[in-house]
DNA sequence: AATGAATGAGTATTCATTCAT
DNA sequence: TATGAATGAATACTCATTCAT
């Protein structure tokens, strides 16, 4: 016996969806994405709405504005990029652990790839004009150097994390991978080890 | 020998030029400021317009279109990046010499400044996502290193180049200016100075 | 006798009311509130929701829709303005004593400030093109012209009521307040005194 | 012999009009009748560039914004209804003729009908909220009094102008018409006629 | 050769209203 | 009963690009 089924002749292509808890949450996380994806300048509330499969005005009603729910993503992002910082350096003690650590986190092995250092650099360069976004990107620093400064002096922390941001940043834009060990080598003379 | 007149490819039939016989590549300039203030997204064909008190569609004349011009201004600015480069450390012959240049290559005191630096990223930013501006940003990368392997080995050359980007982004992000010393020091280490 | 309970056809099972149960009351008052300040066309159920203190959903909860609202207040201003004629008119029985209330009236001293006067033309304006208000804007013009056809015959009172309603708007208007005296000299005329 | 129309597989449905000088100064005069028939609150970009037959990008081409066009629609209409008064009350030298010429105004025949009058309201309560209309209406009220002065004391222009702006409003919102004698006994009075 | 007018696609945002809870 | 989430239509506005002059 077929059940229901009686086609009305103008049945509506069922409106579902409605209640879906958390989805603020998920907004904030596809706008990462489409930041990723797309660049800051090609982060439109119509290309997060279809990524997310939501509707238009689902963004501004959860957000106050685009810039709003930009900066809640940049937020986010870097508090997750701070704790890869945090969690990938947990258990280095020595100078020599850090070397190895370190070179990992260049070439992507500690949680963090290309794509989120693209919407790194895009946060950078957001905050260059955007002083609210500034606090981000201050907040983060400061993180990433304090985990430093747990093993090393400040002034090679600061030099570490320099040498890591304008490695990433050659890496990502280079087509031809560079080779490890040559990072390990330079990274072996900031941290003065050997 | 009759000078004028050699017939190119394009020998226009007597060009009569108006005025403004520059107008073309004024508007290459006025592009980098117009990037260097309101970011690539921010660059838009009116504010072009406006910022070099040209009539609309004049751009549109002089180039294909927008992204056309982008191309164009990301270039000369490119070339003139390297071109800083290339005579900052044209005198450099030792390490010692380098490391005195490097650290005030970061510290602003070679030609290039925080807006130089700040259409730079805007550039590496907009590379990761078009091609045609990989292969500017590559030629650029390139020269620099091969600046830097004058005087030192391929792989510090690396290393150096990458540290002044990460400095520098670094110092352009931050409030306050880092100290010069510091600076220097980090780069004597990678250098391998003293 | 019992005095509760009288059936009518709206009897609601034992109301129960949780709390705030004049909120339908105060909303139609800080609606009136809205439009005086943003005028008609800025009145949206989201101001009133926000001036109110009141979840947006109170609103439709309340009322069919913000038409049904707005025609609520406009209702109850119209009375309120009705009910100061009434009041600043009743113990006037003389041409001569009629001449200071008009006077009054006009400037402000009669219970009516430029504030309500706005919400009146916001009413008139807007009921020239919704029947559902020429309703209350007539009824409301027949209690003026009542009340001082108590005094005088029904053309004065047609050109005292357009005088005052044409001398307010252009005071409204104006930068500089007119002299009392002109317009009480104005006023005289029309009532024909003196 | 018949001539082109070789129809093509993919013609496109003629993009036609293009070059259409005045069409800014036409866009001025649609928007007076779209404020007219919607009111302030509904002359939106798309009501006008429908009434004009006009695309939507046109309209903020030639203005700044909605504001702009808004502004310039109210400042023509205020001008030509000074321009009605100035050439309905050029004849008039006694008061006498004053009295007809007044009374015809009110009663719509002058060059000015319902529909003027009802734009010049939604002026008066739009300059009420926007500073920037407020000097369109006190140019236009200190137009109207001067012509008015020419003929009576300022006094008595005041009294007249407010009687007019108040006659026309109510019997703009009155169903009945109001009979014509009735009007003239009563600017007969505030004239002094009689 | 040069440009001002024109246009259609796309942008952020506001909002009245519906509805699941 | 009351409400916060949800949604789709509508709003003003920007813009790259086209094109008649």
């Amino acid at each position: 016996m077929i059940t229901g089924a009686v086609a009305g002749p103008e049945r509506t292509p069922a409106p579902v969806r409605r209640h879906d808890p958390e989805r603020r949450d998920r907004l904030v996380d596809v706008a990462i994405e489409v930041i990723a994806e797309h660049g800051v300048a090609g982060t439109t509330h119509r290309r997060i709405a279809a990524a997310a499969d939501v509707p238009l005005g689902s963004l501004t009603y959860h957000f106050t504005g685009l810039e709003d729910l930009r900066a809640q993503a940049f937020t986010r992002h870097a508090a997750r990029m701070a704790a890869v910082y945090e969690s990938h350096f947990a258990g280095v003690r020595t100078r020599e652990e850090l070397l190895d650590a370190v070179t990992d986190l260049v070439h992507g092995n500690a949680g963090a790839d290309d794509r989120d250092w693209a919407v790194a650099y895009e946060l950078h360069l957001a905050a260059l004009r955007d002083p609210a976004l500034r606090e981000v990107t201050e907040t983060w620093m400061r993180a990433s150097r304090a985990v430093l400064e747990r093993i090393v002096d400040p002034v090679t922390a600061r030099g570490v994390d320099g040498l890591i941001e304008g490695l990433v940043m050659h890496k990502i834009l280079s087509t031809g991978e560079p080779r490890r060990e040559e990072t390990r080598q330079i990274v072996a003379r900031v941290l003065d080890v050997r």
